[in-house]
DNA sequence: ACGTAAATATACCGATCTGTATCGTTTAGC
DNA sequence: GCTAAACGATACAGATCGGTATATTTACGT
């Protein structure tokens, strides 16, 4: 491995093991042997675990935030239909056979003080989410953005936090019927895609 | 203190660390500390830190359960209405001061293993809940009562998640006005008490 | 009131935790 | 190719972890 790598090796490594098993329970020794690194070389990068912690979940936070934006741009252009497909990008997350939950409810589950930077980290991290269903909800002229974009965040979290337990994807298919039924008369243009709709007619002719 | 009450002052002050500070992060040395009890005697009645955690799960999944049941029964006798009076019994445990999400998320954020007696007794503290959101929804006479509970679930999950990392309120009671919405359709019945349809008059005569 | 079971305090165990120190080896940039 | 920095391996420090052992005192049931 390239020493420019090492670093993000590490944080991929910890970010893995933070998943799987929580930032408490995932110790350096762990992390260490899974990157196939020297405990020497992970202080030479990171100073203290927290700045660890930090740094991966400042990558997971751009990376994750970048997959949910290309996953819904190209999926379709219609700025309505690109809400509902944060719902598709949200089951297909589900459906991997690593979810373990979101790894930043898991840090501010595990680093509760509203003061810790672990904590901060992670809710910024929902802010930013947050911010970006606004830009869709703005995007689609839709009359009370924010609103929309907070119940839209909220049936993210809702459907996250049940599949985590139940190990299912169908809370999120439900959550997204449920953004379906509220807001379908909220905004300018049909929820459903084309294809969907299509469906619907050859199902009951 | 009562020799008879140690083991129940122990399960509470257990729980009251676990909810500030979580799970691993809690030592077994705080807990006796707090407790004010020696090691031994911690020892005596819970084998491992584990049991432990267990049985205190489970006191708190009972008297939450009452809690809500007691709440909700005494505020309405109205079926449909004491679906809604959940989300009035969740907005009061978000606002208090000691409110840091759901201990049983928490429980299964730090113990992922779907065999872990740990996430497995968060399971099923989520699955008696959903059970009691059924058994409302029953008694509404609503017809699809599993769909519906199913969505007050979800709206639920979705409003701690998100209250968690805001530290407020307000998205129990969005997450309120959404199962309006989502059903004020579905059910034989208005979904608001007829203090706030008065109030509501009253705003626009 | 007495005897037993359970409480206490304290010391201790081995394991594990984060983090450092040492030192020999490898690599990257000039 | 030289040099300086980074890497690997290992050992170790000091704290804390969950859990035990022991010896003494306290409280409860009969």
């Amino acid at each position: 491995m390239r020493r420019s790598e090492i670093r993000g090796h590490l944080l991929d490594t910890a970010l893995r093991l933070f998943n799987l098993h929580g930032y408490h329970a995932t110790g350096i020794d762990l992390i260490i042997a899974e990157a196939g690194v020297a405990k020497t070389t992970l202080y030479r990068h990171f100073e203290t675990k927290e700045d660890l912690i930090l740094a991966a979940l400042e990558r997971r936070d751009e990376e994750a935030r970048a997959e949910m934006r290309t996953y819904v741009e190209q999926r379709t252009s219609d700025p309505v239909e690109r809400l509902m497909a944060t719902f598709d990008f949200l089951e297909a997350c589900v459906r991997d056979s690593q979810f373990r939950g979101c790894i930043f409810m898991s840090a501010a589950g595990e680093h509760k003080e509203a003061a810790d930077p672990v904590f901060r980290a992670a809710l910024m991290h929902k802010r930013l989410v947050l911010a970006y269903f606004e830009e869709l909800a703005h995007a689609a002229r839709i009359a009370e953005p924010k609103r929309i974009a907070d119940a839209i965040n909220l049936l993210h979290e809702g459907a996250v936090a049940v599949a985590q337990v139940t190990r299912s994807a169908e809370p999120v298919r439900q959550s997204r019927r449920m953004a379906v039924t509220l807001f379908d008369r909220e905004v300018r243009a049909p929820l459903v895609s084309s294809a969907q709709r299509a469906d619907a007619q050859a199902a009951r002719p």
